[in-house]
DNA sequence: TGCCACTACCGCGCTTTGCACAGTAGTGTG
DNA sequence: CACACTACTGTGCAAAGCGCGGTAGTGGCA
């Protein structure tokens, strides 16, 4: 099945996740999604998204050499991603109640 | 917040639960959905989805004239809407799992 | 009679977002 | 020196939900 769809709107809201966890850099992240069962979230999308909340002023930046491979960009939450996870957890677990509620009726 | 990006990918599975309950016409799908808690979702993407799954072979349809009001398209499921509800469903409910476990790490 | 509200459906165009694909580099291994 | 792995970026596409407007049918109300 193709769950890609499913992403839509909730990626935000997984980087938020891991990150609130610890910084990371985007090929982390990436890792990090993927081990948590997200297994068919694009590399892509990841960057992306890292980009897009940055841009929205929900994360901090700074670039680390690496000893073995290119440098790395990594991310972490300020407030904004803070505030910004808090409220987007709060929504999807309403949402994913909704629709739990809404799979439930079982009574045909 | 918006919560209509929640909603990619998954308003199928939610119209498709709503019908499996009970045939439906665009106008009361989208009341009933609203009912369910997805009050935000906007009346054109209820009947999209509606023709999208028609079109997919997954309802039937017939129309049926109506005392008070235009006529009414009814919907309803066949072997193949059951069959993708159940599948959808299914990988729902993995994948709201998964979020879950991910937005419950919360170890810092 | 004219106006409005509610019911019911459809089409157009926009925006967001995830993704495939391709490209650029650095490091280490055979 | 080819290759694999790490790490990031940009372009362009397609899907999906939605706002908005339009078209009708029915009925209420002044």
């Amino acid at each position: 099945m193709d769950s890609s769809q499913l992403l839509k709107g909730v990626l935000d809201l997984a980087v938020l996740a891991v990150l609130k966890e610890r910084d990371g850099y985007g090929y982390d992240v990436v890792r990090r999604l993927r081990e948590a069962g997200l297994d068919e979230v694009g590399d892509a999308s990841v960057y992306g998204t890292l980009r897009r909340l940055f841009k929205a002023g929900a994360l901090t930046s700074y670039v680390v050499a690496s000893d073995e491979g290119p440098h790395r960009k990594y991310y972490g939450l300020n407030d904004v991603g803070r505030q910004m996870y808090a409220t987007s957890a709060k929504t999807w677990g309403s949402f994913s109640a909704t629709m739990a509620a809404l799979l439930k009726e079982e009574r045909s």
